[in-house]
DNA sequence: CCTGTGACCGAAG
DNA sequence: TCTTCGGCCACAG
């Protein structure tokens, strides 16, 4: 029921950047959110992609957008081949307090933020 | 008014 | 552990 809204309603609007700034700037500082979470958050997990989307545009925000706490749900940086950019995402996370593994991961149990006072709208997907 | 360009995820084999 | 595949669109130039 609530599943099958979900999946006649479109989540990627007008604005879905700007409703995913608004989202990655409650993560504080030594924390890490990923581009699942943050989509599932506004509508569904499928449009993680459109979230790293809006991220890849995270510089043209009017206001800052701490972009390097979003990761991936494997809890490693997505690079996509630009490594300076992924070099710099991980001294910004590191100097935040956040570990890596030696594999380069980051524990998602004890990093990632959980939105506590998040509301979740009437027709949001069900996340479990 | 087009068009190209993107930081993903989970399931299946 | 690896690859492939379907999901599916705003936005800057």
């Amino acid at each position: 029921m609530l599943r099958r809204m979900a999946t006649e309603r479109r989540v990627v609007t007008p604005g879905f950047h700007g409703r995913v700034f608004r989202l990655v700037r409650r993560v504080p500082a030594g924390h890490v959110t990923t581009y699942g979470q943050i989509a599932t958050l506004l509508g569904s997990p499928r449009v993680a992609r459109h979230v790293g989307f809006a991220m890849a545009g995270a510089g043209h925000a009017d206001e800052p957008v701490p972009w390097h706490r979003v990761i991936n749900s494997k809890g490693m940086i997505s690079h996509r081949g630009d490594f300076a950019r992924a070099q710099l995402q991980r001294e910004l996370l590191e100097r935040e307090g956040v570990e890596f593994d030696a594999r380069g991961r980051v524990d998602l149990r004890r990093y990632a933020w959980g939105f506590p006072d998040y509301e979740w709208p009437d027709d949001a997907v069900d996340p479990g």
